[in-house]
DNA sequence: AGCCAGGCTCTCG
DNA sequence: CGAGAGCATGGC
């Protein structure tokens, strides 16, 4: 993908998509279930804020173009912005998925009975990355059990009560929590917010972990994947779900497939085993026919199966 | 009303 | 170890 900049009294950078994208079914996540506070999907932009060197920056992204030749751009309002518009780049490629190699992957399913036409009907589709380790790990304490709009509803609340407001182009938009805010957070505030006892603690528990060093989140980038999960799962709280979900989701791993998501099983019912819903070690064995694909594998059949006629299903 | 939600921990046998 | 209870609440 190419980038450009310009420079100004805001800071603008251009990232062209390699390969296809499409950016409705892509953002579709952020308003499924509810609103990200942290992540602000409105028509035709996105806002989100970052902090560079202790400032609060937010940042707008823009988009244009046909599916197969979409422009983003960045833009960071204010004077001396361009480490901020570094990591805005940064983040917006991970938001949009930019990293994955949709032509490999369409070319490797093209003659599979599934995932070829969903492949295909599917076209420009791709798995947002959650930009920071630590969101993705609470967003997933969050998703625990319960349904997804009830994990929206509370993951917001904590964002707005934790998290750093910012306006950008007119609307707030909040910086995801530092690890500290969560670790000096009670766990009375929290259930308060109505998280269960246990989740408010593995919240805590995790923040204080990550802000003392104990758990380095970034490191973990450069890890083999089932390193990362025992690192992972040897937080309490984090159990092989939320890992692999961090794997697929946080990493962008291109062979992660959480076979025990009960989305992700239905969903491999619904198109393979006549909607019988299979076990995570069905799942899992599946999944090796997947190989290096299981990552955008498990994302296209959530999304084929929530676009499925019949009850509805989970979804990307 | 009762059962299920994109789980995880703890406790028993 | 493997199975089972408990967690807390919204939606159908």
């Amino acid at each position: 993908m190419t980038v450009s900049v310009r420079a100004g009294a805001s800071a603008e950078a251009t990232i062209t998509a390699p390969g296809p994208l499409d950016v409705g079914r892509t953002l579709a996540r952020y308003r499924l279930w509810g609103e990200d506070p942290a992540t602000r999907v409105s028509e035709g932009a996105l806002r989100r804020a970052l902090r560079v060197d202790g400032a609060l920056r937010g940042y707008l992204v823009t988009w244009a173009g046909p599916s197969d030749a979409v422009r983003l751009t960045v833009t960071v309002a204010g004077r001396g912005t361009g480490r901020a518009l570094d990591a805005a780049v940064d983040e917006t490629r991970r938001l949009f998925g930019l990293e994955f190699d949709l032509g490999r992957f369409a070319r490797a399913v093209q003659a599979d009975r599934v995932l070829g036409p969903l492949a295909r009907s599917l076209h420009g589709l791709r798995p947002t990355l959650t930009p920071r380790p630590l969101e993705m790990l609470v967003g997933s304490i969050c998703a625990q059990q319960v349904n997804l709009a009830w994990a929206f509803t509370v993951r917001g609340r904590l964002v707005r009560r934790y998290g750093d407001p910012v306006t950008v182009a007119g609307e707030t938009v909040y910086a995801f929590p530092e690890p500290e805010r969560l670790a000096d957070a009670r766990v009375e505030e929290l259930r308060a917010l109505q998280f269960t006892r246990n989740k408010a603690e593995y919240v805590v528990e995790l923040g204080r972990r990550v802000a003392s060093g104990a758990l380095d989140l970034d490191g973990l980038g450069k890890r083999a994947n089932d390193e990362v999960i025992a690192a992972l799962t040897a937080v309490r709280g984090l159990g092989r779900w939320t890992a692999e979900w961090f794997l697929a989701r946080g990493l962008g791993r291109p062979d992660a497939c959480p076979a025990g998501d009960l989305g992700v099983r239905k969903a491999v019912g619904h198109f393979y085993t006549r909607g019988r819903t299979p076990s995570e070690p069905a799942v899992r064995r599946r999944a090796r026919r997947w190989g290096e694909h299981r990552n955008l594998a498990t994302h296209y059949l959530l999304a084929g199966h929530r676009h499925a006629p019949g009850p509805a299903a989970g979804s990307p």
